[in-house]
DNA sequence: CGCGGCATTGAGGCATATCAATGGTCGTGG
DNA sequence: CCACGACCATTGATATGCCTCAATGCCGCG
């Protein structure tokens, strides 16, 4: 039900192919050596255009918007093996910026010459594709979160998504993995204040859900936290298949049916 | 600036390139008699899969998602011109439902067709590419919506979301147009409930920015309204051209600082 | 004529924002 | 080694925007 059909991990359809590094184009793009950005540093700018593409070997970064009341919303997080800045590339100017949260380690590779490859590969441009996908499919769990989900439900969702993600990058120890945000950089993807992101993960702390040493997460209770932030394991497919012909499912269902 | 490239609209570049209706695709599909599909029918249903790439010739339909408790989050409405199905046949399901809103006349092409297409055509998967992109952009906006506006930006952020839309696809009269929405859908998709859709509705036509007679919507005061809600008119392409190298205002220059 | 879908309005409660202050940690310079 | 400032986490008190519950009205349709 979640299997993208290339990888198949054990994951929500929505994460596990972002994460694919597509090693058609690493291997191809072997030549080019990788670059080192330090960390807090704009990559790409709002409103600039961009003629290069990204991979992320290692470290983190963001996809953020600076509103008109000055605001930052941050849209997601970029995790190792992840391309990025296709979108920049392909309008005349980038819709947002790009920045570092940690020191990165990144591959440039110019536009054309992902043109270039594209022709000779269609299995190229089916994975580009399907990246592509995978970004708009995280941006639609990011957009229910805001919409949707109390403070509780928005924290731990994106706890549980970057683990997920995370752990298909092989970079988590048991069910702990480094988290290089402040409650800053969280409450500008979540949506809420500091203070009540402050207040919401000394809620989920003291509900023994998760631990937070320093940068490093554990989650306590894997399925809890999923149940409590409805985070289903296998969410595809279950409500809808309720209501096969119906668009009119007994929404408002106030209580959890 | 806001300019896509390919069909240069006054419009934000997120909209801009997403009703484009790759003509390369309606011109090869014409042999694929239009079906008509009555309203508030499921066209696509989340979990199942899907080898149909569907163009939208006339109608309103919405994609759509139902949560773990019932509630449904409206992702984006599909107006007419516009493409969509692809991410269903991408992912081994479709994360996302689709319905009609309206009476809709839809073209269904077989995805083998378009993959044959593909790649005699470049320029066809950049099309097909670049409406995936905007979608993305769309999700984007919706997300800031959802995440950081209050009920009068978003609902008026919708509005005006759908004129200039609408307007890209010469389907407006002066400063009106056709909403076939009910309250309920809106408030499913800015994520309000319907009193409280209903009391900011009535409050923007208070404030003499709308007027609303049944399913006709004026705005009345594009301006102010876009003031109101955070429509820079950047986005546009006024300020965008008033700063050519950068969208962004001059706040929280580098990452955080 | 009655019923279902939709819009409208009121009253009260709760979750989150806002304002304000304190404390801890780390790097830096004296 | 200590003093200081920058940055971040934490906590309390109060305000408010939106939700919830509940009722009424309007209109089209069978």
């Amino acid at each position: 039900m979640s299997k993208t059909g290339r990888r198949d991990v054990d994951l929500p359809g929505a994460f596990a192919a972002l994460a694919l590094s597509p090693e058609d184009i690493i291997h191809e793009a072997a030549g080019i050596p990788s670059t080192q950005v330090s960390r807090k540093r704009d990559i790409i700018v709002a409103g600039e255009h961009c003629e290069t593409v990204f991979i992320n070997h290692a470290g983190w970064l963001f996809r953020y918007k600076i509103l008109h009341n000055g605001n930052r919303q941050i849209l997601d997080f970029i995790l190792p093996g992840q391309v990025f800045g296709l979108q920049a590339c392909l309008f005349e100017s980038s819709l947002y910026s790009i920045a570092t949260i940690t020191d990165v380690s990144l591959s440039m590779i110019p536009l054309d010459m992902i043109e270039r490859m594209a022709e000779r590969s269609p299995e190229l441009v089916k994975a580009l594709f399907r990246s592509a996908t995978c970004e708009a499919a995280i941006l639609g769990e990011h957009l229910i979160d805001a919409s949707r989900r109390s403070a509780r439900e928005r924290i731990g969702h994106l706890l549980l998504e970057l683990f997920l993600r995370l752990k298909s990058a092989g970079l988590v120890e048991g069910m702990s993995f480094e988290m290089p945000l402040t409650q800053e950089l969280i409450s500008d993807a979540v949506g809420l204040t500091t203070v009540h992101v402050n207040r919401t993960l000394r809620s989920l702390r003291d509900a023994k859900l998760i631990a937070i040493d320093g940068s490093n997460v554990t989650i306590l209770d894997f399925e809890a936290l999923s149940r409590l932030c409805g985070f289903e394991n296998g969410y595809l497919g279950e409500a809808a298949r309720k209501h096969p012909t119906g668009m009119n499912p007994p929404r408002r269902a106030t209580a959890d049916d």
